[in-house]
DNA sequence: CTCTTTTTTTCGAGCCTCAAAAAAAATCAT
DNA sequence: ATGATTTTTTTTGAGGCTCGAAAAAAAGAG
């Protein structure tokens, strides 16, 4: 049931608009954003001139060397201390949190080891929530408020962005992130999936081939997959969704560390390549945790000569590829990026990845669909959820209809 | 790149929030209007005056015996005059052409036997053209114009609803059907795949339960998908998508009409039943065409006792479970209506289903996963069809910006 | 120093939405 | 019947927003 456009509602579009444009195009003049957005230049200044009265953006004024004879452009950027947010990245074994400033900017980092599968549930949440609370500590001294929180983490989270519903990382379910932290720090907070925040960082790493579609897979111990279609991060109905690890490979086939059957995951994670490799029943258990380091030396004896590591690997991408078989069976193929340490094997992955695409429907075109390899996830779930929390503060700073002003020039002040 | 929104956009789209309320809500006041679509009263009354004014909408006096006190709200309506669209519906060896007004109520119908597999390329489009042909000429008499014409077809269409790319109806290929109707009607022609038409008419016959988030499998020859997702009409990145029945169930496995092997269709395509009932090996070539006579009373031996014909379908519920629950990974559980005459058969299909998809992630909830049968799918895609030229119609009316009137009176002069 | 070019700002016109007031159209109570 | 009451719809005036045109600003070119 879709609303009407209010009157008040067209100036705090245009103005997300023009933060926007700034965010994606680095450090766009007037012009260029009134070429951009199809707007007047007359609406351009007037709203960019607000802008910077509230200190949201700030002209930057660069010795340009302008070539062009004319009235110079001057460039617009965001103002670094327009605000700050948090990124908070939970995953096996692992916490970071990140401060960032209103460019995108790292101000201050903290990571922590944990035994995240054997910690109790209050354990774990204190963990997060002090992580938080000394970033937050740290900034205080410069006097900078912290004004939105992005928690990534492995695992299934709600709609809504705040409950971690599910994850492999520990065997507590359900946990309300958002609402414990908030209730802590009195700062708005979402929960996304990690591998959510990995697609959304690609496009803001490399906008040219990570545009409209495109897919980004997770190799790791578990299988995760962000997809974003036609511009927007596709979420399931009810959950983060694009559980593509826990679509079905073979019915009742290898044990999946999801307790169920036949999963993508239970061929391809780390967990079941070490399974294959070392010749192991695909009912047995699957492993907990298998550190990078051995799963680079599998790699190598894969690669030394034809044997059951190399099968293993040849196993893993028969899987991923009939499984984004069926996946482009529903959405047609798209761009794809390869992250974890399974990235660093794609060598061995590819080819039979390629054979399996070949033969589902998703394979018409199966020389076209382009692979790109990452390794190392890490960045790109910090950065991402970086972003996620700094687009959120671009569309509050020019609020909901009562205040605009209010909220941004209380960062402003700061 | 979004674009930013311009003044006269504003009243554009707060016209098609208008028309969208009557069309949805059946006859709602113009008090009703302004609480579903949050704008004002006054605005509401502007903007209906003029859609009344230029006779799109009209006030419908019904002698309702208001029970309650103070002055009677005024009913608005659908001008049935207002436009006049056509629904085209291609599927194997059958064309129809409905010619609908404004209100969706059919003004004429003409329906055509082809024999489409063995057709000429030509010979189909010459049918096609010569089918609207004829529901125009009828129309000329009455001296209303066509607005619109919609073409549901089985197959994969392209994404911007032009070409029909491939279809299990004939051999020929990339059948240009929009450019085609439109050069010689010189009237505004989509192409849509027929599943997704039926996903828009259950919305339309039943928004209770098919509101944001919802399925439609067509289980006939092939198996078709239709989906909804957060209310929009799911889609591939550059075709109609959601091939469904083109997941992979069983790698390497059962041969599909569609060439390539163990496809969800080809365990649970009517071929696929017939070619498992008669214990035909699954390499076999899959049949043209089974008469739904035919699979009714294989179904009826199925219900008699175990035997072939009821393996056969729960072979097929298998399929479709452990396809549904892949599906369901991706985008969480969701309502689905299964249609078609496989539909008729579904309590031999639903046990074997709900047991593959309980086995499945997406079967975390299998018990709240509900099924509805629908086992004729014709009237549905004309329905569909049928409302969605509609639609388009009404964001055609308040026209690009410049002359808004000017359509929209030509419709009103008829 | 003046002319040209390009960018940015200013200004007035034209729409649009909104809130409040007024008008309209019915029922209810006497 | 008639006036009071209630509810819907229209009218009116104010405030905002965007736009195009004109003006101002800020450079290079000659």
């Amino acid at each position: 049931m879709s609303v009407g456009i209010r009157h008040d509602d067209l100036r705090r579009r245009n103005r997300a608009m023009v933060i926007s444009a700034v965010r994606r195009d680095g450090q766009p003049s007037r012009t260029e954003i009134a070429a951009t957005t199809g707007l007047s230049h007359s609406t351009i200044s007037a709203i960019s001139s607000d802008l910077i009265g509230e200190c949201v953006l700030m002209e930057a004024r660069g010795e340009t060397t302008s070539l062009k004879r004319g009235r110079p452009q001057v460039a617009l950027a965001l103002n670094p201390d327009a605000a700050v947010v948090a990124a908070v990245v939970l995953s096996l074994n692992f916490l970071s949190a990140a401060i960032i400033d209103y460019t995108g900017h790292v101000v201050a980092e903290e990571h922590r080891r944990l035994d995240t599968q054997h910690m109790g549930r209050e354990d774990l949440i204190q963990q997060c929530i002090d992580i938080v609370g000394q970033g937050l500590d740290r900034l205080q001294l410069s006097g900078r408020r912290v004004l939105r929180i992005a928690l990534a983490v492995q695992g299934i989270t709600d709609a809504q962005a705040r409950i971690l519903l599910w994850t492999p990382i520990t065997p507590h379910t359900d946990i309300p992130f958002a609402d414990l932290l908030e209730a802590r720090f009195g700062i708005p907070v979402i929960v996304e999936n990690d591998c959510n925040m990995m697609a959304e960082a690609l496009r803001w790493r490399n906008p040219e081939r990570y545009r409209e579609d495109f897919i980004a897979i997770l190799l790791s111990h578990g299988i995760g997959m962000g997809m974003i279609l036609k511009g927007e991060l596709f979420t399931g109905t009810h959950s983060s969704g694009g559980e593509f690890g826990h679509m079905i490979h073979k019915p009742d086939g290898a044990r999946c560390r999801c307790g169920r059957r036949g999963c993508v995951e239970a061929y391809a994670g780390n967990y079941a390549i070490w399974r294959n490799a070392h010749g192991l029943a695909e009912s047995s258990e699957p492993a907990a945790n298998i550190v990078d380091d051995d799963m680079q030396a599998l790699a190598a004896l894969a690669r030394e000569g034809d044997g059951p590591e190399r099968e293993a690997y040849r196993t893993a991408g028969e899987a991923l590829g009939f499984g984004l078989g069926s996946l482009f069976a529903l959405i047609d193929p798209a761009p794809v990026a390869v992250v974890g340490i399974g990235a660093a094997a794609f060598d061995l992955i590819e080819p039979s990845l390629r054979a399996a695409i070949a033969r589902t429907a998703g394979g018409q075109h199966s020389g076209s669909i382009s692979f790109d390899t990452e390794p190392d996830e890490r960045p790109l779930i910090r950065e991402g959820c970086a972003m996620r929390a700094l687009t959120f503060v671009d569309q509050e700073i020019f609020a909901p209809g009562s205040q605009p002003q209010e909220s941004s020039r209380q960062a402003a002040a700061i």
